[in-house]
DNA sequence: AATATATGTCAACATGGCTGACGTAAAATC
DNA sequence: GATTTTACGTCAGCCATGTTGACATATATT
């Protein structure tokens, strides 16, 4: 009764899973950006300066442009949020040793403290989440995502992220 | 060799790990989100148009507040984007039949359209992930995501998604 | 020496959040 | 029936974060 969309014509069905996987991703995003949004809020800091604090702290030496190309915004967008971060004391620059253009970020003292504040209430919810749904689940939840991700760029990120 | 820090201390692992699923997730949302965008921009429009146009078309007739409710942001932010929405004819407003206060919203003819050619790009995107991840690890995927969602939601939102 | 690259910076603008205040119609309650 | 609450709309102003375009400076590369 219920199924008769789905039992007549399988493509209603295929349609419809599909469409609540994409409200799943956005519900899930949702909510696990939530938690660093207020944490952040208390140092006027927003969503922004989160991203560059957590690739940062990743990514210890990285230069300005390779952030320029994991963030794909305008390096007018990054200089405000970067230079809000440096001023206060978060992230420190480092002329490059080869290429003394390159301005090499690294956390400092302060930067390493927030990251990790920040990024406890992120894993402790993608903790639960793993444990929840058990470890099966969870190398499925890396295959859909990384079948998500822009081909151009795949690559890289999972070289990064290749773990085992 | 290289799994010294793994081997010695499992935690350095779990954390790594976790940091790992939460970049994988930031970077699947930026281009799972990006196809949208495109093509919203020869419209105008944004991304808080394009999650009206969703979740109206995923609930023809619901009211208001319950959009509110979903999209968690003030009704002042919403009017922006729903009245632009309703003055280009993409959404209708039917007064509720029960309660008179209440505007249930529905997708015109041009606002289907609209979000067929939407959610077209985006469901082809999801589609194709499945199919290279395969059936259980779009399981997996489900269970996560859905373990990311806050608790308080969690079950409206699942409830609407239960599906097979 | 000329050119290209990495970075910074100024200015102006758009989008989409927010708060606060106020208004109106309809429902619910006393 | 009068009062209060609810659903929604709206005005005004602020903030965060994205954009484009133009220009500057130091360093590498050719």
């Amino acid at each position: 009764m219920a199924d008769v969309k789905s039992a007549n014509n399988p493509l209603f069905l295929r349609e419809e899973e599909l469409r609540q996987a994409i409200e799943l991703l956005f519900f899930a995003y949702r909510d696990f950006t939530a938690g660093p949004d207020e944490i952040l809020k208390e140092y006027k800091f927003g969503r922004a300066h989160h991203r560059v604090i957590h690739f940062v702290g990743r990514n210890e030496g990285m230069t300005v442009s390779e952030l320029l190309d994991i963030l794909r915004i305008t390096k007018q967008s990054l200089n405000r949020v970067l230079s809000t971060l440096i001023d206060r004391g978060f992230i420190e620059q480092q002329t490059g040793l080869e290429d003394r253009r390159q301005r090499c970020l690294y956390l400092t003292e302060e930067g390493r403290k927030l990251e990790q504040k920040v990024s406890r209430v992120q894993r402790e919810l993608v903790a639960k989440a793993f444990r929840e749904a058990g470890g099966d689940a969870v190398a499925g939840y890396r295959k859909v995502l990384a079948g998500l991700i822009d081909d151009a760029s795949r690559d890289r990120i999972l070289g990064r992220i290749q773990n085992s």
